[in-house]
DNA sequence: AAGTAATTTAACCATATGGTCAAATTTACA
DNA sequence: TGTAAATTTGACCATATGGTTAAATTACTT
């Protein structure tokens, strides 16, 4: 990556270590490719960032800074159940069109290490003032309404995040199995199929839920 | 791990690598720790098999061996769509529940390092004679044929797979942040949460594509 | 028991890797 | 302009790592 004129040094460093790290994980990268794709000297790296795990710390932040607020304005919003699920499918890919490599980035690097990772989702709730158990619990109470009402089927309202989530991030992760597989290896078909999942997702998810 | 004492060194070595592997991918997995699990000398790994990359190929396939074939003998049955459904999340939940690593590992080694795996993959539908093409043809037809009888809403089969292996899948991938955040970080609640899984996302698959 | 082949080990090797340090260079600013 | 601070570099270090080799040990065959 080349460094563009008014960016500083540091912050160079960091998105080029972001797009290392993300595609190698932590275990794959390699300081001196991260020094060489940032056109500088590895002792540089070690100027600004100390060790690899530092620097490897401070990328997983920033990569997934703009997630969690990202939901929490999608789930503490004044909307209808259906409207919510809506907005999310919606928010959440186009959330990660931008950033493909997170998910399966994060998914790697817990089942390496979770002790670590989970330090840094903490200290990232910490600094966004974000109380998901709060948050959950709010969600819960709104779909146990609507299941007292019967307007929807009765559902655990974990299973159903569950499912919300494991039909929007999949995709993502499984991206070479789906574009090899089943899509003939073609990147356009490929975006064309998660476009489409925007609308597919929500309708799916909303159907299987409703009474009608 | 021990070596029972009918097994061979070879296999041993396998079996040891293969928990390495699953847990730290390529990456991750030293040489020496296969060694010391295994008992062994880190000479005799590489007189078996001799480097890592043959080591982790083998193991690659000796544990994707069982799960292709599985999906072929539910796809090619005679069940009518509903019940290959049905049939299909329970047994993957069953061989997921026995290879939770699976996943999460082949995920990672596929966006590292797309070219060797699926060249890994290649070679495992060659030795099994699995035409994956035929089969999701035949499936495709099964699915269209429900539309057009309007038993089933209109939904491309390609995104009703991806939804399905999504809701199949991501739970395992997904075991830390499910585990962690909803869930106590209690794994016998994690358990639970699972075995209900095969009952919860066939009926939401079905709930979801049905006309009623 | 002797001899041969298979298995296992210890000692090495070359290279890669994260990290350090002192010197050089650039920048800030008095 | 001079000088102190910040930035950048090259040379270097200790260790880890995948892999090799020759010798030692064990198993097999006759």
């Amino acid at each position: 990556m080349k460094k563009d004129t008014n960016e500083t040094t540091e912050d160079h460093i960091l998105n080029v270590a972001q797009e290392v790290f993300l595609k190698k994980g932590l275990d794959g990268t390699r300081m001196q490719e991260i020094a060489d794709k940032a056109g500088i000297n590895k002792s540089l790296l070690h100027y600004y960032y100390r060790t690899k795990q530092k620097l490897f710390k401070k990328v997983f932040k920033v990569a997934f800074k703009h997630f969690f607020p990202t939901i929490k304005a999608n789930i503490t919003s004044e909307k209808s159940l259906f409207e919510k699920i809506e907005a999310f499918v919606e928010t959440y890919y186009n959330l990660l069109q931008k950033n493909p490599y997170i998910p399966a980035f994060v998914i790697h690097e817990l089942n390496r290490n979770s002790a670590n990772v989970a330090e840094i989702f903490k200290s990232i709730f910490q600094e966004n003032n974000l109380e998901l158990d709060l948050m959950f619990d709010e969600l819960n109470k709104q779909i146990q309404v609507e299941v007292d009402s019967g307007k929807i089927i009765p559902i655990d309202a974990k299973q159903l995040i569950v499912n919300i989530l494991s039909l929007c991030i999949f995709p993502f992760v499984a991206k070479p199995i789906i574009k090899g597989i089943l899509l003939e290896n073609d990147e356009s078909k490929y975006k064309t199929f998660i476009e489409e999942r925007k609308k597919v997702v929500s309708q799916f998810i909303i159907s299987a839920i409703s009474i009608r």
